[in-house]
DNA sequence: TCCGAAATATGATTTTTATCATATTATTTT
DNA sequence: AAAATAATATGATAAAAATCATATTTCGGA
């Protein structure tokens, strides 16, 4: 469903939401094995991210990526949006590019709403909504 | 969301339900433009999804692809499964191994029911069901 | 002001997916 | 039987995604 970049930077971005803000940050070194991303691929992945305004970061001593209130309030497919790009998940499924109400593909009306629903779900959910389960402990992305 | 086989695998299945039955059949040639899908990697899907039951096919003078009845009753899942494998659309969002109900990702309960009843959908539609709308010409593959 | 820590930029490599090409086998027609 | 036709098997190439590696920049602290 998603590109292993878009799960990859999901668990990033939600395990960031969890545990940062402006005045905790986390480095790369501390990311990698939580996520169970590879290291080489997240701190790629992070940069990008942070190029986007998805996270936030600073260099040196002391510094990491992080997310301020502002970052919280992206919706989650805000950062599909970015790694994935839109055509992924909203494209016509059989990837006619004229397909569209008037002139639908055999399963335009059957799998468009449910679609519509679950991207619904993900354009409304925030970053910060989502990561109070986490917090909670209603949910988890570290075993 | 699909991969390109799956998409092409699916307009070309349910381009043969559309046209084909066990005294009528297309061949590659037939096949590849009212589909959009490259002619040489078109003739490999579909040696793959005869292989696997999903079409049926005849060699030499009078030969070619079609869909008996039987094949018309597989469900438009069945396809993808074939061709994409199951994990792609029905693992984690996240692809966190462990994942399941009772102990959720993040994202589990919030996208788990409407992409429950996506699949639900398109596991109980038959291709010959399907392939109604497009001889109805309620619905369209080629342009 | 210099040293080390951290992100950033860049690019190389590997793996997977998509695409193309051709030789082989089976079947119908002449 | 031979010839022609169409799927089948196999493998080569190209493109994209994923992974790995390293040099550069920025910043804080000694």
């Amino acid at each position: 469903m998603l590109s292993n970049s878009g799960k990859y930077a999901l668990k990033a971005v939600l395990y960031l939401a969890d545990k940062t803000d402006s005045s905790n940050k986390l480095m790369v070194k501390d990311l990698y094995q939580p996520t169970q991303v590879p290291k080489a691929y997240l701190a790629k992945l992070l940069q990008n991210l942070s190029k986007h305004n998805i996270i936030s970061s600073t260099k040196g001593p002391k510094g990491g990526y992080y997310l301020t209130k502002e970052n919280k309030e992206n919706s989650v497919y805000r950062v599909i949006e970015v790694i994935d790009g839109n055509q992924r998940m909203e494209a016509c499924v059989l990837g006619i590019e004229e397909c569209n109400a008037q002139h639908p593909c055999p399963l335009h009306e059957y799998v468009g709403p449910s679609r519509a629903v679950l991207l619904g779900t993900l354009k409304k959910m925030t970053i910060g909504e989502l990561s109070l389960d986490l917090k909670k402990g209603a949910s988890f992305i570290s075993s």
